[in-house]
DNA sequence: GTGGTCTAGACCACA
DNA sequence: GTGGTCTAGACCACA
């Protein structure tokens, strides 16, 4: 894994593991790798590993049983406010890109179903050729 | 202005200058300062503001007159058309993030206008503070 | 500081930093210590310091404004909360407690009540000898 | 059982007879464990019970048959009294705690209402779960 | 085996 | 100056 050197680490690693529950890679319930085995595949400390877990565990996104592991939570509320987060997130984002491009709100959102409707219409067209 | 170092500095500078005219700082009309005016501005070697400013002369973007300097263009098509790939950019990014998220067309929509209507709602109560 | 040693040290901090806001002997607004100096004064490292305010930080109760120091939270709801939460953590291991010697919890409020007058009684006695 | 090694170890052999008795599981008139009984599921020394004990006799708690055994006194004043003082020692930790907190005696007993009101509620939820 | 805590010390970012 | 991050490594607790 790539890290930006602007962001710390454990942020990053953060992200990750969030991002790999919300597509479902680590689905509820799953079992995390051995803090020492993401050390190693993600080539950080075991601290720095550690420090990203126990932030994920106050907020609930997993839970861990001493001397077991760690497993992703079971609780349905949390991992649909995760998710939430991160596209309100990319709609923040978004929204200030195309603010400071001078749209109004009603413009973006025809925007982006034009967009919408070409990238369809293209993707139609690849499947059929 | 800072400088990612992973992309090429005068594709960073035509995005800058594209910015520029999107945003109504640079008019239609309105002339660059001197390309050696800039490269001080930017802390970058002449020759590297050259390479973007023929590449945006290509485009259509900038009009250079010899002896008297660079011009934004008034051709209304071409800036529109400017303007549009910048919101297109942003608009294919988003989409993606949100594909990857898993969402529908139909939600990226339906999440946007929730957006706008939560932030321009927030926006009206931190005016009337 | 005297730390039991069943308990990790961090969270023994966290403690006794609540309680010196709650106590009032760290003022609301108040600037901490620099966490190199509180690490001599507690004779422990200037990680485990980290840690307990880092967690302070994330609950709001401390402030940090980065390269200048750490503040005690002006937020008096934040601040309410945690005096109320110290109570009613007081609170549960008296009810537990009593409960377990079979009083009921009418009794427990009765037996209470009894306790403070016999002792204000005697808080008087004291104060006129 | 775990002990204390800030405490001496008769002393908390103490308590936790009086513990057994408060609660009844040693009922009054009951017999001890022989004391050789005693120190083996306790892994103590015999004379750290016989002191334990022979503080307890002179406090009336239990009574000594010689050739007989210890038994749990059948005098319900002294009983009685064993109790009253382990709940007045645990309502001036209560008080002492909640004083330091900045409570004055009438928010004690309110805080202590709310918190048997809030905990059998959530006693009652759980009880129908 | 698993995770949790702590230390010592380096180096960075902000003011 | 101030706090923030990360590493290397020791040692502990739980199962």
């Amino acid at each position: 894994m790539q890290f930006d050197d602007k962001i710390p680490i454990y942020f990053q690693i953060k992200g990750y593991i969030n991002r790999e529950i919300i597509t479902g890679e680590l689905r509820p319930g799953a079992q995390l790798p051995p803090v020492r085995q993401l050390a190693i595949d993600l080539t950080v400390n075991v601290n720095t590993i550690q420090r990203a877990l126990s932030e994920l565990t106050a907020e609930g996104v997993i839970v861990t049983q001493r001397g077991r592991g760690n497993f992703v939570t079971e609780d349905t509320k949390i991992l649909a406010e995760l998710k939430q987060g991160e596209v309100t997130a990319q709609l923040a984002t978004t929204y200030d890109s195309l603010a400071g491009l001078g749209l109004t709100p009603a413009k973006m959102v025809q925007d982006l179903r034009d967009y919408i409707a070409d990238r369809v219409a293209k993707g139609k067209e690849d499947a059929h050729a």
